[in-house]
DNA sequence: GGGATGACAGATTTCAATATCTGTCATCCC
DNA sequence: GGGATGACAGATATTGAAATCTGTCATCCC
């Protein structure tokens, strides 16, 4: 059992080959038994059911694709700048992979509406780091203190939802795209401001 | 001919029927003939093809379902209620049709993603009301005055999609979800304001 | 003449038979 | 013992033949 065991962790990355080669349609439990040269027995054995196992491919995926965004909210820079520059990585690491693979973009759309439990939670993940920020912003009389930090982020979150959502990944290469997305953070920053 | 003349406005109540009773994905240009009495080819002498019999249908559906949108924005409030009044109606009318019907406000989600120019148009005559109202607060003092009416317009329309693009009308019945409304226009409008 | 018709070709959809997949579990084997 | 296996039942997907639909047009009929 030694250098052969299987992981679970193998499973995964096995299992998110097989969605980036087949798509979300074709991909197969028994794919990914195959990949593994394993029977799709041993599949069940680490993971109750293909839809768990897809879950656990979209919850690595999305915490790889937003690596860099608890850095930005816990930085150095003012609570305003680091909302700028938050909200600009967190389109711009989207833009990016939409842009680069339109295909595995779509794939892991799929699969992140198919598991609404872990998109809820990631969801959670970066609204509260927006909190963060806000919560800081106030302290520091840059945000107005009217409003509780996390409603705050949710608003902030919903208002450019056309900026992060993946249902509007084709309107991110529109020519206005950049400009409309710069407008909107200024809006919202606005919107926040201390009078 | 007199009495019996098939107008065009017959064939777009018809097919507004067949479409209510069958759904985008059954229904047919023969059911509408058959709904009316008349061959199919009757039905092409009116409409070049299927798509532009469905795109007039989906014209008059959103014509009416906001037809009360241009008498808020060209009303006689100051244009931060009006803006307000204006978003709240938009919100208003659409949830109503998504909680009273939900399968038919459904039939016509797709037919209006389908038609993507009539869509185009029907946006840019939202935008445009609330351009107006942007403008005219913009005249009056109470907004900002750095920014294009059209502009600032079209980054409203984006930043409450979240409250008028059907994408999201299974959020709309949530209990927060008319919170969260109010507290988004709250931002916007402090966004506008003149400082 | 001008609008309605229905036969037609090619495209699309339906349907039922067939194949594959999901999830379980008794059994095997190191 | 503990992990891997593969046969199995029920669910889901694929496939190809048959049916229906879309769009055209020569013809009909008021």
């Amino acid at each position: 059992m030694a250098e052969t065991a299987l992981t679970t962790e193998q499973i995964i990355e096995a299992a998110e080959d097989v969605l980036r080669r087949f798509g979300p349609a074709k991909a197969t439990v028994v794919d990914v038994a195959r990949a593994l040269g394993v029977s799709h027995g041993t599949v069940y054995r680490h993971f109750p059911s293909k839809a768990a196992l897809r879950a656990a491919v979209t919850r690595r995926w999305l915490d790889r694709a937003h690596a860099a965004l608890p850095a930005i909210a816990t930085g150095s820079q003012s609570p305003d700048r680091r909302l700028r520059l938050w909200l600009e990585a967190l389109y711009g690491a989207k833009k990016r992979k939409a842009l680069d693979d339109p295909e595995l973009f779509a794939t892991y759309s799929v699969l992140a509406a198919e598991s609404g439990s872990v998109l809820d939670e990631h969801l959670t993940t970066l609204e509260s780091q927006l909190a963060v920020i806000i919560a800081e912003g106030q302290d520091d009389g840059i945000f107005a203190r009217d409003g509780d930090p996390l409603t705050l982020a949710q608003i902030v979150f919903q208002a450019t939802a056309r900026f992060h959502d993946p249902v509007y990944a084709p309107l991110w290469s529109a020519p206005a795209a950049d400009r409309d997305f710069a407008a909107l953070v200024g809006l919202v920053l606005r919107g926040l401001a201390a009078r």
